[in-house]
Parts: structure tokens; sequence; C-alpha cells
DNA sequence: ATTATATCCTGATCGC
DNA sequence: TGCGATCAGGATATAA
């Protein structure tokens, strides 16, 4: 399930393999991405960048490919082999079942693999894109101040509110539970009730979290690969998130499960208070 | 204005 | 062995 770790993941990899590459065309598998603005696009990739969950790549002539990968899609990168009797790339059957669209590179193939088809491509102008963002949480720019801001009067759920992509982008549904776990805020919390102490608390271990992900290069529960289709390594340090009923990391009281919102919240109901 | 809910999809899993 | 029901969760459209 790509949140901003999985989708920073994603991104570096892909600036590594993309930059300067030229895209010569790209054929939409699925009829529900297929458009002709899309398939006629050519360029040379100028940048790879990421807004929140969205991956960008930016070409000459001002427009950018658009990727959200919501929540089983994965980039594949296919480096250009040398042509054999064959010829073409051979596709995993599995991976070749749910190939949404291929992008050609001079250096390369790009795939667009997604088993539920909640994911997104679009070709858009690249300054249209760069639209006035919401925070992103990487940087140790989240202070308590600016949480307090973001959160005003919201009467949500704390864990709930932290899953809002208009006010703080990147968090989702796992790094939710493990962020008020870390920082022992109750996620049933009334946002706005939160002490400035907490909130403090709240920007730094949603800063050290996402951090710590991302040098772990995310988290894969089952979909989630790299471009180079490798998994993940952060799944074996998360402390509650599906670890219902299991001996809490500090207090040794069963991990409680419950749902807010449709989704499952993970945490410790002895040490967040 | 904010907040809650239904919807989009498919595969894995579960109870019968 | 199979069959229907349920669950997984990112984001948006719609309802309250």
């Amino acid at each position: 399930m790509p949140e901003l770790p999985e989708v920073e993941t994603v991104v570096r990899r892909l600036r590594a393999v993309l930059v300067g590459a030229k895209l010569r065309s790209t054929e939409c598998l699925d009829p529900k991405l297929k458009s002709r603005k899309l398939t006629r696009h050519q360029g040379e990739v100028l940048q790879v960048r990421r807004e929140g969950k969205n991956i960008l790549v930016d070409f000459s002539g001002g427009n950018s490919l658009k990727f959200h990968l919501r929540m089983t899609g994965n980039l594949i990168w296919e480096k250009a082999r040398t042509k054999t009797a064959i010829g073409g790339a051979i596709l995993h059957p599995s991976t070749e079942a749910h190939l949404r669209c291929r992008l050609n590179f001079d250096r390369g193939e790009m795939r667009f693999i997604d088993v539920r088809r909640f994911g997104t491509v679009e070709l858009a102008p690249s300054r249209l894109v760069r639209a006035e963002l919401p925070v992103d949480p990487v940087e140790d720019t989240l202070t308590g101040e600016v949480l307090q801001r973001l959160i005003g009067k919201s009467r949500q759920a704390i864990k709930v509110w932290l899953l809002r992509q208009d006010r703080l982008v990147g968090v989702g549904n796992i790094y939710a539970s493990e962020i008020l776990f870390d920082c022992r805020v109750d996620p049933r919390r009334e946002a706005a009730a939160l002490s400035p102490a907490e909130l403090k608390a709240l920007a730094r271990s949603t800063v050290k979290i996402l951090n710590k992900a991302i040098e772990c290069c995310g988290t894969t529960f089952s979909d989630f690969h790299n471009p180079d289709g490798e998994s993940g390594k952060f799944q074996s340090f998360l402390k509650v998130y599906q670890h219902d009923q299991q001996p809490c990391r500090r207090c040794k009281s069963p991990i409680k499960r419950l749902v807010q919102a449709q989704r499952s919240t993970f945490y410790c109901a002895k040490c967040q208070q």
C-alpha cells in the first residue's frame, strides 16, 4: 500500500534510470487509462519527483506524466535487452495479467502494474501540477505549531485527521498507527484537543517514522515493490500495525484493533493516552 | 463550512 | 471442492 515512503522509494529509483531517457511510445492495456493525449505523448525526461503520493515525470516541452499508485500500483523498470531470437521482454504471467500501461523509452520499458486498478496516470502541464501543496511531512519544517495551524478546530479523531491529504500529504493507514504509537497519543483523541506538547511529539514522530521508512525503502505487505521488483524492509519495524492481540513492545499489554472511518487502527490502550 | 459515507476494483481468506 | 460473504485501504464524489 504505497504511502509516502513507498512513493519516495519509487521516485528515487526512477530518477536514476529515467532522467535523460526519451519516451518513444505508450501503450495502454487498460481502457480505463486510455487517452489520446497520453498515447501520443513523446519527449525527453527532465526530472522525476514526488508531490505527496503523486509521482511526476517531467518532460521536455512542459508536460508531466502524473502517476498515483493508490492501493496496489507498481511501476516496474525493465532495462532494454540486446535483441534475441525471441525478441522483446518476457513477462511473468502474474505480472502480465495486471499490466495496465507500458511506456517504451529508448533505454528500457516502464510498466504500470496494478491489480485492483485504482491507480491513475495522466498527462498534465508541469506548471499546473506544481500548484500550491499541503505540508510534506518528511522535512523538519513540520513542527507542533504547523500541526496546530493545520488542525485548526477540527474535531476529527487524530488518526482520521492524519490521513487527510488536503492538509498533510503522505501519511496513510499503516504509518498513521505507527506514528501515534511512537508519540503515545491515543488515535481516538480529538485533533483540536491535543496539547502543544503532544503536537510537538506528534510532529517529531511523523518526521521520524516516515524518514526511517524511506531508509528502509518502504513497507511491503503484499503488493509493493520498487521499480527493480524488490520488497521494502520496514515491515519488520512495525510495532502496532497488524499486531492485533500481540503484546505491546513497551508495556506488554495486548495491542488493540479498532475501526475508524472504515479503516483499521492499531494501538496500545495503556501506552497511548 | 466540516464531517461521514459510498464507491471504485480484485484477490485472499473464511465459514459453511 | 466450491461458493458467497468479507476484508484490504487511497482518494474522491456525494450526502448529511
